[in-house]
RNA sequence: GCCCCUUUAGCUCAGUCGGUAGAGCAGCGGACUUUUAAUCCGUGGGUCCAGGGUUCGAGCCCCUGAGGGGGCACCA
C-alpha cells in the first residue's frame, strides 16, 4: 500500500483537510463529512437491521421473464450494496448486489418526492442500501425495483476499486480479500466453488456413515507425515507444542476405539515453502474407514471428487494444467488410471526396479537420469525419487500412483502380495498430489519397527522424519481392525475445480508479509 | 536461499531519446424522465515503493533495500 498516511481524515468535525492532500484522504473526508450531516439530520448511519423480503436471486428468479415496459404492483424489500449508479436528471438508476445476483434500482424524483431523490443521488458506490420497492422492468427490459423508500445501511468511507476492472494488482487482492470479493467476480466464484465441495464431501460421507470429528491441532509430537512443523508454547503447562502437520494419528485412535467409520475436515500447517501449490496452512481431509483397505479407499476417493465436480461446477469436464501451464480438458467420470510407481520408473528408465534390488545399482540408475541421491537413503526413497523426477511431470489426468516402497511408508502395510511394498496410492491430477491413502498398518509390533527407523533416521540428521509415538503404539496394542485410510487435499481439490492455477485463489486470506501501515 | 519480472493518482493503466506527470474510471460543479461501464460540459487530486549515486537535470540510467508475482530449491 502507498497510502499515505491521514490521521486528520479520520477524525470527525476537522474539515480543514477537505479537497486537499492526496484523492483518497479528500475522499474519505468528503464521506466522512456525509455522515455527519446524515447524524445531524438525525438519520442514523449505520442502522441496526433491515428486513428484506427477498434475495436478488428470489426477485429475478421470480420476475426475470416480465415483458419490457411492465409496471407490477408487486412490493419487495431488498439490501446490497450500491455497485453502479447512473444519474438522468429526474431519474436515477443504480445496480444493486447482494450475494445472489445483481439488480436493477430504478428511482423517479416524482415517485420518492425532492427530498429523497436528493438523499439518493448522494450516496457513495459502496454504500449499503435497503429499498423497498415494487417490481418493473424497463422499456429495454432491464428487471428493476422502482423505488419507493430507501434506506441507507452501511455508509462506505473509502472508495471502491474499479467499477469496471477491478483489482488486478494481486498483492492487493490477497490482503483485501473484502475489496476483491466485491468487485471482482472470478474470486467469489472460486469460494463458491470451495464451498459447494466441501459440503458435497460432508454429504457423500455422511451417506456412507461417516462420523465428523475434530481431533487437536496442538500436537506434543507432529506425526502423521513428512513435514517441518511450526512450533509454539503452552504458558500454563509450560511445554512446547507443535501444530499438527496431518490428521492422522488421532484418527485411527478413535478407529482402535470402534467408531468404525470417522473423518476430519482440518486444516494442518507445514513449515515449508510458499508456492502456487503450497500454502502454510491448508486444509485436509482424512477418513478412516474400519474393515476396509486401500482398493476401497480408492474407489471412494473417485466417487468423492467426482461428485464435488458434480456438486460444485455442474460437470465432469475440467480443463487440468500441465506443469507448462498447457490445458488438458478431461472428463474425471472416465475410470482413473492405477499404475504401480516402480512401473512407472521402469516406463521412464526401460528398466525394472524394485526396492528389493541393491541400493548401489539404484544410485548408478539415478546418477545416469542425472537424479542426485543422499546417502543415507535406500533403495526404495531413491525409486521415489525417480519417480518423482521422471514420471511426475507426465501425470495430467487422474492417476492413481500405487505400490509406494517400505521405506517411504511408515505408516502403511505391506503389500500382500511383495513384503518390498506398500498397499498405498497417491492420487495426481495435472501433476500434483491431490490425495494418499493405504491400507493402515495396524501391527503394533511392525509398526514399532517402522517408527523406530523413522526416529533413527531423523537422529541421523533428517529432520523431517518422524519419531516413536508411543501412545498411538499403545492404542494399536489395543486392536485396530482392518482400515483404509485417506488424506486428500482440499485446496487443491478447489484449484482443480475452480479451474485455478494459484492456491491462493482457493485461499481467503493467504501466508503474506505483514504490511506495513 | 537463488534467478527473472514487477511497483506511477483511490482503482485500471500510459509515460518516447534523461528535459521537470498523463488518460479512463471514481470524486466535485453543471445538463438530462428509461439508463446499462449512460452520455455531454467544466474541474480538483501525485512521497512516480524506499534510500543512495551519476547528471546542469532522473518516473526513466546505476547501486542497495522492501513488497508482490513467477521459476528453481524445499515439500508423504
Amino acid at each position: 500500500m502507498n497510502e499515505p498516511n491521514t490521521p486528520e481524515s479520520g477524525s470527525e468535525g476537522d474539515d480543514s483537510s477537505e479537497l486537499t492532500g492526496s484523492g483518497l484522504a479528500a475522499e474519505k473526508t468528503r464521506r466522512l463529512t456525509r455522515v455527519d450531516q446524515l447524524r445531524d439530520a438525525g438519520v442514523n448511519p449505520y442502522p441496526y437491521r433491515f428486513d428484506r423480503s427477498h434475495t436478488l436471486a428470489e426477485v429475478r428468479a421470480q420476475w426475470g421473464s416480465l415483458e419490457p415496459g411492465t409496471e407490477t404492483e408487486t412490493a419487495v424489500a431488498i439490501a446490497g450494496r450500491l455497485m453502479l449508479k447512473r444519474e438522468q436528471g429526474k431519474l436515477i438508476f443504480a445496480t444493486v448486489r447482494d450475494r445472489s445476483d445483481d439488480i436493477q434500482l430504478f428511482v423517479s424524483k416524482a415517485v420518492v418526492g425532492d427530498d429523497a431523490f436528493a438523499d439518493i443521488g448522494a450516496l457513495d458506490l459502496g454504500d449499503w442500501v435497503g429499498v423497498e420497492g415494487t417490481v418493473m422492468t424497463t422499456r429495454k427490459g432491464e428487471l428493476s425495483v422502482k423505488v419507493t423508500r430507501l434506506e441507507l445501511l452501511a455508509k462506505a468511507v473509502r472508495p471502491m476499486p474499479d467499477k469496471w476492472h477491478g483489482l488486478s494488482d494481486t498483492d492487493t487482492r490477497f490482503r483485501q480479500r473484502y475489496a476483491d470479493l466485491i468487485v471482482n467476480d472470478e474470486a467469489r466464484r472460486a469460494f463458491e466453488v470451495r464451498h459447494a465441495i466441501i459440503s458435497s464431501f460432508r454429504r457423500t460421507l455422511a451417506d456412507k456413515h461417516f462420523v465428523e470429528v475434530e481431533t487437536p491441532v496442538l500436537h506434543v509430537e507432529a506425526g502423521g507425515a513428512h513435514a517441518r512443523p511450526f512450533l509454539t508454547h503452552h504458558n500454563t503447562l509450560d511445554m512446547q507444542l507443535y501444530l499438527r502437520i496431518a490428521l492422522e494419528l488421532h484418527l485411527k485412535r478413535l478407529i482402535v476405539g470402534g467408531m468404525e467409520r470417522v473423518f476430519e475436515i482440518g486444516r494442518v500447517f507445514r513449515n515449508e515453502g510458499i508456492s502456487t501449490r503450497h500454502n502454510p496452512e491448508f486444509t485436509m481431509m482424512e477418513l478412516y474407514q474400519a474393515f476396509g483397505d486401500y482398493s476401497e479407499v480408492m474407489a471412494l476417493t473417485e466417487e468423492l471428487i467426482v461428485q464435488a465436480a458434480r456438486d460444485s461446477i455442474g460437470t465432469t469436464v475440467v480443463d487440468i494444467y500441465d506443469h507448462e501451464g498447457t490445458a488438458h480438458r478431461v472428463d474425471l467420470a472416465e475410470s482413473w488410471r492405477k499404475v504401480r510407481m516402480i512401473d512407472l520408473v521402469a516406463e521412464k528408465t526401460g528398466v525394472e526396479v524394485h526396492p528389493s534390488q541393491p541400493v548401489e545399482s539404484l544410485r548408478e540408475l539415478a546418477a545416469t537420469h542425472g537424479v542426485s541421491v543422499n546417502p543415507r537413503w535406500g533403495s526404495g526413497k531413491i525409486i521415489e525419487e525417480l519417480f518423482e523426477a521422471l514420471a511426475e511431470t507426465s501425470l495430467i489426468a487422474p492417476t492413481f500412483v500405487t505400490g509406494h516402497p517400505v521405506e517411504i511408508s511408515p505408516l502403511a502395510r505391506a503389500d500382500r502380495n511383495d513384503p518390498f511394498l506398500t498397499e498405498r496410492f497417491e492420487l495426481f491430477v495435472g501433476t500434483r498430489e491431490l490425495a494418499n491413502g493405504y491400507s493402515e498398518l495396524n501391527d503394533p509390533v511392525e509398526q514399532r519397527l517402522r517408527f523406530e527407523e523413522e526416529q533413527a533416521a531423523k537422529d541421523a540428521g533428517d529432520a523431517e522424519r518422524g519419531t516413536v509415538d508411543e501412545d498411538y503404539l499403545r492404542a494399536l496394542e489395543y486392536g485396530m481392525p482392518p482400515t483404509g485410510g485417506l488424506g486428500i487435499g482440499m485446496d487443491r481439490v478447489a484449484m482443480l475445480l475452480a479451474g485455478v492455477t494459484s492456491i491462493k485463489e482457493v485461499i481467503l486470506f493467504p501466508t503474506l508479509r505483514p504490511e506495513v501501515f
